[in-house]
DNA sequence: AGCACGCCGACT
DNA sequence: GTCGGCGTGCTC
């Protein structure tokens, strides 16, 4: 009888598996999905058992033998291998790079966790839902069954938590297994602290400060049945359940579940393929859903159930622009601004100063020759911090000791713009004595200082608190009155075909967070358009209803959710190699594709045109054909492949992305 | 991705 | 003479 061969999935960017024959010694019965030690080339390397067949097309001489099968049981059970099989084809990525995206270095180091013991539940303490959430609920619970996503399409603070736990218990007692994901765990601590102290230890946890060990744990307990719940960000999506009934996408909107570099997947794309193969339930949570989400809803590929009452009943918050053209700014700060704030002072209450940017400024420049200091190795300016007497690149690690004087004429260096830095600045020589309090990815660099920082903002010892989006995630400030947006212009302006749709999803977020209980909030809007028809919506609309005529904008130009889109990326040193790849690909798509379907646009630079001294460009592709793109992207990679247009540039394919850049 | 091989420049 | 730079090619 003939050997057996093994088809071996292994972390190396080539589109091919590789054939091996059992161990010698063989230890146990070969089975899709266990890891097995090979020699490869003159190393030994953990691969996966990607297929198992009788033949093999290449000669006897060159195949070797697996050195170990080192699982008894496969470490990936068939839903799993099903889904980095259909996300291999989705994405176009490597076979074994995608294995190695999707699951733990530790386990991929062929090592084993062991478990970590003692497994008892805690006693629930269920809160009552109030008369809006339990109507919800229950049609949560009916549509959940019909198969497909459902979408809790629900207020900020109406009451979203927890109407997810109550229906995790329900599943829990069906004794199944519940996956929740969350964008990103830092920033919901009160979250997971509230599913621990009610689930207890049948939680297994993991996020982006989780040991590699206790990872691993996580994974093979969720296998062995060990653990009943799984909270974790994006790659928990990869996680191996034994009887998985439901997966939880908290604020589905976020782009945090989508990475951006390696394979390139949506986690909530993939919760949707998932819940299919698997045949789970799935509920998709947010107060401001993706346009995505809500077309699909529209094209009743999911359930929807509305949640529109807040649970503590409140009056909504007055909102107003603020006309920049006609109350100038002092650093950023209007008049009515400023006095805003001393009112919401006076009352003892809190304000929330909201800029998409950190840093002092974002650009310095001499007053005399105009020169602008921008960074050595990318085609970006330097940001200016005034605490820290810095100019830093965010786009590479560069950073440079701030001077006052102009390195080419000596002329007087001034700052134009302004980031959250400068804004507290100036808050604190308009409210000297008040606690202010700015929190942006440089206040809350280390856990213990995002741990103060929070906690001033949340105990409301700090009156005004300044910061990017950071603040506008998932926080409740219970003593907050007073929101307001420094730059609404750049937020809702700005370029990319999603800053309307993100804006919007900040505004609504934050705004939805003032004014709780009696006092009632104000919002205002720092604006030089306040005449522009989108704004004056945004003030009088829903976030649905916003949708409904901010979509129309994005039907007509043909931009997702109503195409699909790929976007190639390219970079190097040198910049002809760069548009020499892209170009090919250019042609090559342009002699293979059927004219009408397909948008091509570009190649381009792409909007940040040199990173860390390496150039960078871009080609797009959109269709109203999903189908159509996948087969022009698959034909493209092989294309790539054969002609090895891809050795000389660092070049990656970027299916859905989520912006243009 | 690793890792080796191979072919050119500037060192003891 | 050879140490080492990184371009090229292969891994079952």
């Amino acid at each position: 009888m003939k050997r057996q061969i093994l088809n071996i999935a292994v972390d190396t960017p080539v589109s091919q598996v590789f054939d091996y024959h059992p161990p010698l010694d063989i230890q146990y019965e070969p089975k899709i999905g266990q890891r097995v030690l090979v020699p490869f080339g003159r190393r030994e390397v953990v691969g996966f058992i990607h297929g198992i067949s009788e033949k093999t097309s290449l000669p006897k001489k060159k195949i070797k033998s697996c050195k170990t099968i080192i699982d008894q049981s496969p470490l990936l059970n068939k839903k799993t291998l099903d889904l980095i099989l259909w996300c291999k084809n989705y994405y176009h990525h490597p076979v074994g790079k995608t294995y190695a995206a999707a699951i733990p270095k530790y386990l991929r180091s062929g090592k084993n966790p062991g478990h970590d013991g003692n497994l008892f539940k805690k006693s629930t303490k269920k809160r009552k839902l109030t008369s809006h959430q339990k109507k919800a609920y229950d049609e949560c619970l009916g549509l959940i069954k019909e198969s497909i996503p459902v979408l809790l399409n629900g207020v900020t603070g109406s009451g979203k938590t927890e109407i997810y736990l109550q229906i995790m218990e329900d599943v829990l007692k069906k004794g199944q297994q519940v996956l929740f994901l969350v964008p990103e765990i830092g920033l919901t601590p009160q979250l997971s602290e509230e599913i621990t102290s009610r689930f207890g230890s049948c939680v297994g946890i993991i996020h982006s400060s989780t040991s590699e060990k206790s990872r691993a744990q996580a994974w093979v307990s969720a296998k062995e049945n060990k653990v009943s719940i799984i909270l974790g960000t994006r790659s928990s999506i990869f996680v191996p359940f034994h009887s998985l009934g439901l997966i939880i996408i908290d604020e589905e909107h976020d782009e945090s579940y989508k990475q951006q570099s390696g394979l390139m997947y949506s986690a909530r794309d993939l919760a949707v393929v998932k819940a299919k193969q698997s045949g789970c339930a799935l509920l998709l949570g947010s107060a401001t859903p993706s346009y995505e989400s809500l077309l699909n809803v529209e094209k009743k590929k999911y359930n929807q159930v509305q949640l529109n009452k807040k649970v503590f009943s409140d009056v909504p918050p007055d909102k107003k622009l603020i006309n920049l053209n006609v109350s100038p700014c002092s650093k950023g700060l209007s008049g009515p601004l400023i006095n805003a704030i001393s009112k919401s002072l006076e009352k003892g209450e809190q304000s929330l100063l909201f800029i998409n940017r950190r840093g002092y400024s974002p650009v310095t420049m001499c007053e005399d020759c105009g020169n602008i200091d921008e960074c050595p190795r990318c085609e970006s300016n330097l940001v200016s911090y005034k605490g820290s007497k810095k100019l830093k690149c965010h786009h590479c690690s560069f950073q440079t000791t701030a001077t006052n004087s102009c390195s080419s004429c000596a002329g007087k260096k001034i700052t134009v713009g302004h980031g959250t830095e400068k804004i507290e600045e100036e808050l604190r020589s308009k409210f000297p004595g008040e606690m202010i309090v700015r929190i942006d990815r440089d206040s809350t660099r280390s856990n213990k200082k995002r741990e103060e920082v929070f906690g001033h903002a949340k105990s409301g010892a700090a009156n005004i608190l300044v910061g990017t989006q950071m603040l506008t995630k998932g926080h409740d400030f219970p003593n907050l009155s007073l929101v307001a947006f420094i730059n609404v212009d750049q937020g809702l302006f700005g370029s990319g075909y999603r800053s309307s749709e993100r804006f919007a999803q900040q505004y609504y977020q934050a705004s939805g967070r003032c004014g709780r209980r009696e006092n009632k909030g104000l919002v205002l809007l720092q604006t030089h358009n306040p005449e522009n028809e989108m704004l004056k919506s945004l003030l009088s609309k829903s976030y649905g209803e916003f949708y409904e005529e901010n979509k129309l904008d994005r039907k007509r130009l043909g931009w997702p959710p109503y195409t699909y889109s790929v976007l190639l990326r390219a970079e190097s040193q040198d910049e002809k190699k760069v548009f020499n790849f892209l170009d090919a690909a250019a042609d090559f798509i342009g002699r293979s594709m059927d004219s009408g379907s397909l948008r091509m646009l570009g190649p381009i630079p792409s909007p940040i045109g040199k990173i860390r001294g390496r150039k960078r460009g871009q080609l797009l592709l959109t269709s109203r054909s999903r189908k159509k793109l996948h087969a022009v992207g698959s034909r493209l990679i092989s294309f790539v492949d054969e002609k090895r247009l891809g050795i000389k540039v660092k070049w990656s394919i970027d299916i859905d992305p989520i912006d243009h850049s």
